[in-house]
RNA sequence: GGCGACAUAGCCAAGUGGUAAGGCAGUGGUCUGCAAAACCUUGAUCCCCAGUUCGAAUCUGGGUGUCGCCU
């Protein structure tokens, strides 16, 4: 094996990645790196399936829970961390498995994407944000056109929020770029291993474990972020399971109803990132089935190398 | 057994003679700084048979089914 290599274990929320990836790395000696951008924060355990604490110590884990929920979390932040921990872990000698269903964040790792230029500048974007508010989708989409024609065509204009960070990104550096202009990171190798699940099955797995959540106790995790001073504003607490819990306990809804709603919710995120994992064809697709055991999955990859 | 109502996509549902609204669910997809986000895309010939008519989901007759009421 060679002293660059990168596990890699994707795959849509509720396949089993997570147990897998733990006994893939029991018989790699191999450590775990976080590419869950909710499992990276603290206090969201059970709504994000962190693995549990036992699940924690039985091989290293990185980057689970490094960040209070208030923190902006961004690929750009994202991406220097994991590579500072990939980095560490291969320095030692171990394998890196890196396990997380967040597709930006994955490229941030797979693609030589590069973030360098200035940090955000958030008046700006909160200026923007009032000016789209103020004037409509289209004139922001305009706006752009009139900067940066190429990205302009590429976005549609109902979709103000990748508009307003094309026009920010045009007035600080040289406007977003496409991720047809990345190669692959050169500075590893990588084994991606997407796993998959027949999606009448993988629903059903979804509906059951949002009541299993729920019976660990979700509804109070909630409660006390709420109680912490969390607001439903941020981007940590726009988190499936979350959000709907929120407007639960603001009296909103009833609890069914968000309850279906997270169902929902997470069965559509399910095929969105199924939908994003098509497009890596050095993928290596490993059929689960319900039924299969975290080591017989773990099994399957190693076969698969 | 009698009387009445209804029968439109997986679900809810508009449409009462001129060539099938809409919503939900599902599907497929987009993607370089909020990504568990944001955005885009998409489906039926109207229970069956016969008839009237230039033309029927819409009218008539028969059949089937569902619901309600009555004996």
């Amino acid at each position: 094996m060679k002293y660059n290599t990168v596990y890699i274990i994707a795959g849509p929320t509720a396949v089993g990645k997570s147990s897998a990836a733990i006994s893939l790395a029991k018989k790699l000696d191999g450590e775990i790196v976080n590419c869950d951008s909710v499992q990276l924060y603290k206090y969201m355990d059970i709504g994000s399936a962190k693995p549990s604490d036992e699940e924690l110590k039985e091989v290293p884990h990185h980057l689970f829970g490094i960040v209070t929920p208030d923190y902006v979390m961004t690929a750009a932040t994202y991406q220097k961390l994991a590579f500072a921990v990939i980095n560490n872990i291969l320095s030692r000698g171990k394998t890196p498995i890196v396990v997380g269903g967040t597709g930006l964040y994955l490229n941030s790792i797979l693609y030589d994407m590069d973030f360098a230029t200035k940090e955000e500048d958030n008046h700006r974007r909160i200026e923007l944000e009032k000016m789209a508010e103020a004037k409509g989708p289209e004139y922001m989409h305009n706006y752009l056109s009139g900067l940066d024609p190429e990205s302009a065509a590429r976005i549609h204009p109902n979709n103000v929020r990748k508009v307003i960070r094309a026009i920010e990104a045009f007035e600080q550096g040289d406007g977003i770029k496409s991720l047809r202009e990345c190669r692959l990171n050169p500075d590893y190798e990588f084994r991606l291993f997407a796993l998959s699940m027949d999606r009448e099955e993988l629903y059903k797995r979804i509906n059951g474990r949002v009541l299993t959540l729920v019976r660990k106790g979700l509804i109070d995790e909630v409660k006390n972020l709420r109680a912490m001073g969390y607001s439903k504003n941020l981007s940590s607490m726009k988190g499936i399971g979350y959000k709907e819990l929120f407007s639960f306990l603001d009296g909103e809804t009833e609890l069914k109803p968000a309850l279906l709603k997270i169902m929902k919710n997470t069965r559509r995120y399910a095929k969105r990132q199924i939908t994003w994992l098509k497009r890596y064809d050095f993928a290596r697709w490993i059929d689960v089935r319900p039924s299969d055991t975290a080591d017989m999955i773990a099994d399957r990859i190693l076969e698969n190398i």
